[in-house]
DNA sequence: TAAAATGCATGT
DNA sequence: CATGCATTTTAC
């Protein structure tokens, strides 16, 4: 007999179904493989939970239709937690294996993995050495201990080498590694770094953009004991790694880390309930700490890993407030690209001095928002109320619906009847065309979503970046400058403060040390809690600030949070459905686009679980009773307003 | 989508 | 109140 998970999303389906195994296929039903089993009359892909000799069902059991194959792609370690990330967010198992399971290849399996390589020597501990228990970490890491860090990394480039030697020293202490990184330019730092620690052979590299026969392949490396280290975007967490001895998130406060597919679980989650079933080390690294890492620390659960002021100041660049009112500079040019006279003078130091100087602005294109000239009221689409934005610089250039694509030449503003626009939001393009003018003679690059630069070369240049697509600069860039900080801040969102830094941060980390000419402007207010977190280089103690926030306001992570959502009734029913633990709180609801709304109910992280559990129940009572509209249900949501 | 369970009309 | 057929429900 064969214990199945069934591969069916319905809420009240979610648990093993038992199937007889026929004697021909004993030997192919492997606990973990894939199988094809009879289910209400068809036939349905399923994964083998493992081989039992009896069953609780009342009735007779069907036989296995028929083996896939005898891989065991779902390891002991993984299912046990696809089971835990599909209860922490009331979702279903099938969901989470769909994530945790690259589809199959038959070519590729019928290969042999290669042969591993040895295990590396310990790491030169000296880069480590810089914060307070860095050289405690190594150790214990080879000594196949598992600690638990909340890393301040310092600024600059060489993040990606700590994470390598934290992971050699963890193959040094015979066990694997999981790190995983935001994007594709984090990706190829990390990976670039493991291969000058550990040599080609003993990482894998693993992305959605591989292509599913390579993809399969390097998995496939991993399950077998080939690589005992993976690095990746978001679906890398589940990685099936043998003998886990350490798990890394660089950056968790990246919005690209929850996943958009049921069952909406975020990387961070995933990760550290790892860590705690597996016995496994953790790592939460980044220039920046979000909220929810401050409550780890502030819970026990993790240790600050930070280094000592003095190691941070000598570091980090000068950065200056250009304050509320920024005149701006006299030059005629600078004048003109919008440059407050304290930004002109740094970007025209660090030119002089050779250096490049990278400029961030929150917004891409070209002027992604008008106003009329008059009244200041934000320019609309007459047809569909959507924002009216300028294409490009030509002087014929026409406002256009940024949503439904409409030309709005003869546009009346309808409060004042003004019909001449301005630029409410100057986007990367222009900044850049702006800055030309501002500095003739030097060579103006962008990076953004379009077309995304990994690093510029030392000498002049000016980079004009969007936030997220910042170049690295060889040697550093000798100036940073931070615009339109409002533009980040006034955003009507819970996690603006937090988003703000972590971006300010990102940049700012590669500007060259103060005592080597490295300047930071932001063009926002200095009594700004940002804006001194940035100031004082100290990502910890706004981190330790949001926390308190969210307490206050009883948010996560100081409380559990679940968004529910869809047509009204089907909420109201979903939620009437459930039995709430006590004191939690319903909150909306509020209506949504297309006639759907959203619920929240709130609880405390003591009855967070349960919470779940409850709502899973109800979704299974609806599914069960095949009620016609869904309703998605996501723990702790990134957008909570 | 196959079997089981249930519903329902019809005939005695 | 059996019987046969249609529809709904279950899911091993």
């Amino acid at each position: 007999m064969a214990r199945v998970s069934v591969d069916a999303s319905l809420a009240h389906l979610d648990r093993p179904f038992d199937y007889l195994v026929p004697e021909s296929l004993d030997t192919a039903v492997t606990t973990g493989s894939r199988v094809r089993v009879r289910f209400s009359g068809r036939l349905v892909d399923g994964i083998v939970l493992e081989r039992v000799v009896s069953s609780a069902h009342v009735g007779t059991l069907a036989p296995i239709a028929r083996s896939v194959s005898p891989e065991p792609v779902l390891t002991a370690e993984v299912a046990r937690l696809a089971r835990a990330v599909a209860d922490r967010c009331a979702g279903t198992l099938a969901d989470v294996l769909r994530l945790a399971i690259p589809p199959r290849h038959a070519r590729v399996e019928a290969q042999p993995s290669p042969a591993p390589v040895a295990p590396p020597a310990r790491p030169d501990p000296s880069g480590w050495a810089s914060y307070d228990a860095g050289g405690l970490l190594l150790t214990a890491l080879t000594d196949g201990r598992s600690p638990r860090a909340a890393w301040a990394a310092l600024p600059g480039p060489t993040w990606p080498d700590r994470i390598a030697e934290v992971v050699q020293a963890t193959l040094a202490g015979g066990r694997g590694a999981v790190v995983v990184v935001p994007d594709r330019r984090d990706l190829d730092r990390v990976d670039a770094a493991l291969t000058s620690a550990l040599g080609s052979g003993a990482h894998v590299r693993l992305s959605a953009d591989l292509g599913p026969a390579e993809r399969y392949r390097r998995w496939l490396a991993v399950l077998r004991g080939s690589v005992r280290v993976v690095v990746g975007t978001r679906a890398a967490a589940f990685a099936p790694v043998a003998d886990l001895g350490l798990v890394v998130l660089w950056d968790d406060g990246d919005d690209v880390l929850a996943e958009p597919r049921a069952p909406y679980c975020h990387t961070r989650d995933v990760l550290l309930l790892r860590a705690e079933l597996a016995g496994a080390a953790a790592l939460l690294g980044g220039f920046s700490r979000t909220a929810e890492v401050a409550q780890l620390v502030d819970a026990g659960w993790a240790r600050p890993l930070v280094a000592p002021r003095s190691v941070v100041r000598a570091a980090a660049p000068r950065v200056r407030p250009t304050g509320d009112d920024a005149d701006l500079a006299r030059d005629p040019g600078a004048r003109s690209a919008r440059l407050p006279t304290l930004a002109w003078r740094a970007a025209k130091d660090a030119l002089d001095a050779g250096a490049p100087v990278l400029i961030q602005v929150p917004r891409r294109g070209y002027v992604p928002a008008l106003a009329c000239a008059r009244c200041r009221e934000t320019a609309r689409c007459p047809a569909c109320a959507g924002p009216l934005g300028q294409g490009s610089g030509a002087p014929a250039a026409v406002p256009t619906c940024r949503w439904c694509g409409r030309l709005a030449g003869d546009w009346l503003c309808p409060s004042c009847d003004g019909r001449a626009l301005r630029a409410a939001v100057v986007g990367a393009r222009r900044t850049a065309e702006e800055l030309g003018r501002a500095f003739p003679g030097i060579a103006v690059r962008t990076s953004g979503r379009d077309e995304v630069l990994a690093s510029v070369p030392a000498g002049p240049a000016l980079v004009v970046t969007t936030p997220g697509a910042e170049p690295v600069a060889e040697g550093g860039y000798g100036a940073v400058v931070l615009l339109d900080a409002w533009a980040l801040l006034t955003r009507a969102d819970l996690r603006a403060g937090e988003e703000t830094l972590r971006r300010w941060f990102a940049a700012a980390a590669l500007a060259r040390p103060a005592a080597s000419g490295g300047q930071v402007v932001v063009a926002a207010d200095g009594s700004l809690p940002a804006v001194q977190a940035l100031l004082r280089w100290d990502p910890v103690w706004h981190a330790d600030r949001e926390l308190a926030d969210r307490v206050a306001l009883g948010f996560p992570p100081a409380t559990r949070v679940a968004s529910v959502s869809g047509v009204p009734a089907a909420v109201a029913e979903l939620i009437a459905a459930t039995e709430l633990p006590d004191g939690t709180q319903a909150l909306g609801p509020v209506a949504l686009a297309d006639g759907r709304e959203r619920c929240l109910l709130r609880t405390t992280r003591r009855s967070g679980a349960a919470l779940a559990v409850a709502l899973a129940a109800a979704q299974a009572v609806r599914s069960a009773r095949k009620a016609p509209d869904p309703v998605r249900v996501e723990l702790d949501p990134l957008v909570l307003l």
